[in-house]
DNA sequence: CTACGATACCCCCAAAAGGGGGTTTTTATC
DNA sequence: GATAAAAACCCCCTTTTGGGGGTATCGTAG
């Protein structure tokens, strides 16, 4: 049929791909024209499947998915990027968003949902599971969001330099650095660097 | 048939336990009669279904899929359980063979690799996938493997609590946990606070 | 029976982090 | 053109960590 949603999956688990695909083929409304299991395999075939929408893991083998996502945008606007992770951590969910992806799913949803985000996501919608729409509403004090400079403290700290090697790395003063890490145990609510390291790593704030 | 093998699936992941269960019904050689979404929704049909083979994801959302494992070993020797998870770490992979686990599979692996698993299994024998196999193969000199007093102080460590607070805490001397920590920086090769936390969170050696 | 790992303890001293206060400049938004 | 947030900088002082040494006891596997 003609009328068929063209969808693409880029995921390196060939379990869930396989079943996933299954799912899809038998919902009658969309079909499965390619499956990749890393973004390099998915380059090389996306100008060819030309699908109406990508479902897209962000746990990439090559490269982050949230790169890629930025990457086929760019390419191939026309694409409706919908991502299907296990991650619901607000910093994945809006660095997501921003980059361009129509919708969110994670991967513990109904097989409803996904049928249903690919619907809307093809027809230029958006589409949030329900556990994510939660999270995006809440209010924003919730939501841990850090600047450029200090996402790049933070992963300096968590590689275990100090402000000093800090301060030589990126060409400023030790002070600055001191002042950079005071306040990210401040917003981040850390009584010390072990505690900053952890809540970083658990909230995805670093790559 | 009567020679089917009967498999239960727990797994939270709803889309992938959808996609499995098709792949297994369809092999002809096992059947799936039963599938959960969390521990305590398996605890309630696990004496009902009898399986021969369980399916068990390590990251449950209610109790820990090691933990579970253990449990289920207790009370129903005659299951062998097969880990199906994403966790390709040292240390969980230990910690499941350890609580009983016949095989142990990562979620990227081969579908072919699933059905293999659970025909070993089954009969009574152990699979790993390939992945994991290497990785047990490595000198053990690779593997980081803490004692049960470590990985207590490693836990208090990694929630920010200063050697005083930990000496408090499990009523130590402070100079004893100074002593336990130089000793984990060592083991771990961390250079400071902020690596050993993240070490011990990659590597899953704390909780 | 001895050798080893795990547990628990101690001292000295230097380096780094943390808590409290600040200032200035740039850049974007209204 | 005001306002606000981000970026960069500075000083004082205390607490905590890290690096270097140690010692003693207990249990268990060779």
């Amino acid at each position: 049929m003609d009328s068929m949603i063209k969808v693409v999956i880029v995921d390196d688990h060939k379990i869930l791909t396989e079943g996933l695909k299954g799912l899809i083929d038998g919902s009658g409304s969309a079909i499965v024209v390619g499956v990749a299991h890393s973004a390099a395999e998915c380059r090389l075939s996306l100008g060819f499947w030309k699908p109406d929408v990508l479902l897209l893991d962000v746990g990439l083998p090559d490269i982050s998915g949230l790169d890629f996502c930025k990457e086929v945008k760019t390419q191939f606007p026309a694409i409706n990027v919908l991502a299907l992770t296990t991650h619901d951590e607000y910093s994945i969910v809006r660095q997501m968003l921003d980059n361009g992806a129509s919708g969110y799913l994670i991967k513990n949803a109904m097989a409803e949902e996904v049928l249903a985000g690919i619907q809307a996501v093809a027809a230029g919608g958006t589409f949030l599971c329900h556990e994510v729409d939660l999270l995006l509403k809440r209010p924003r004090e919730k939501h841990i969001w850090l600047t450029e400079r200090e996402r790049e403290l933070l992963k300096l700290i968590a590689e275990g330099l100090t402000n000093g090697e800090i301060a030589d790395r990126i060409f400023l003063s030790p002070e600055t650095i001191k002042s950079y890490r005071k306040n990210l145990l401040l917003k981040l609510d850390a009584k010390n660097t072990a505690v900053l390291v952890r809540i970083a790593i658990e909230q995805k704030l670093i790559g």
